[in-house]
DNA sequence: TAAACATATGAACATTTATTCATATGAAAG
DNA sequence: CTTTCATATGAATAAATGTTCATATGTTTA
């Protein structure tokens, strides 16, 4: 197959028969789609709000600040378990802390958590 | 270890010194903290836009209804794939369809998903 | 009814992910 | 400086997840 074949195989339009009146919604959609990146990024957002324990931790640093320990009480997660979700959290940049003495206090980075969070709860209660 | 020595245990409050000040808001936010289930299903919901193929599937939709071939040609994934991410979407209710001829034309369930989506993107442009 | 098309699904596989256990680091108190 | 308390982290393990491949189902058309 020559190169010019292969050029024309990717310019001809392989849309299966059953799309018919979306054909042109699909072109205007696909030039306005968000790039691969920004896809990841939101996907990584979302995958951090997509667990048990993180999304506990969150709501628990929602409600203020506080220290490992004290989310450690509060959930019924092991200290360890804990500190592995926190710094995920905290690459994630969905959390910030400050040392305090022997203690790591933790919060939320940004409104923008709570309110996504929030949403949710909204969502998951109709 | 006699069992009134084990119930003892059980109502002895274990809080780590550190604690302190936060004592009583713990208290507090522990009555309030919503059930294990609640977050469940919260963490569930988050899970399903934690991935990539399914974001943009929703993203997709978020753009208005379309058969399952559009989608197939608007982001870059096997047929088979989107199929069973939009399995998973249905079954967590984030998306409905409905048969048309040889299509199944999918569209978004409600305005949260819309909502929280867009919430997301607004939060990883910072 | 057979062929063609659109979609769905089961099984297998590779990858990711969360927890646990043991231990390390770091700060404060004695 | 040693002990104690608070937190972090590496390695191992088990479980969950996403994709692929092959094939099944269901719908229309010839």
């Amino acid at each position: 197959m020559s190169e010019k074949e292969v050029e024309q195989e990717e310019v001809k339009t392989e849309h299966s028969e059953c799309g018919g009146k979306y054909v042109e919604m699909i072109k205007k959609i696909d030039n306005n789609m968000p790039c691969e990146e920004e896809f990841y990024d939101l996907s990584e957002l979302f995958k951090m709000l997509g667990d048990s324990t993180r999304v506990k931790i969150l709501y628990a640093l929602s409600q203020g600040e506080m220290c490992v320990c004290d989310i450690v009480e509060l959930l019924d997660v092991t200290q360890s378990a804990v500190s592995h979700q926190l710094r995920l959290l905290k690459q994630a940049r969905l959390v910030k802390y400050r040392r305090s003495g022997k203690s790591a206090i933790y919060s939320i980075s940004d409104d923008h958590v709570y309110t996504i969070l929030s949403m949710g709860m909204e969502h998951i209660s109709e």
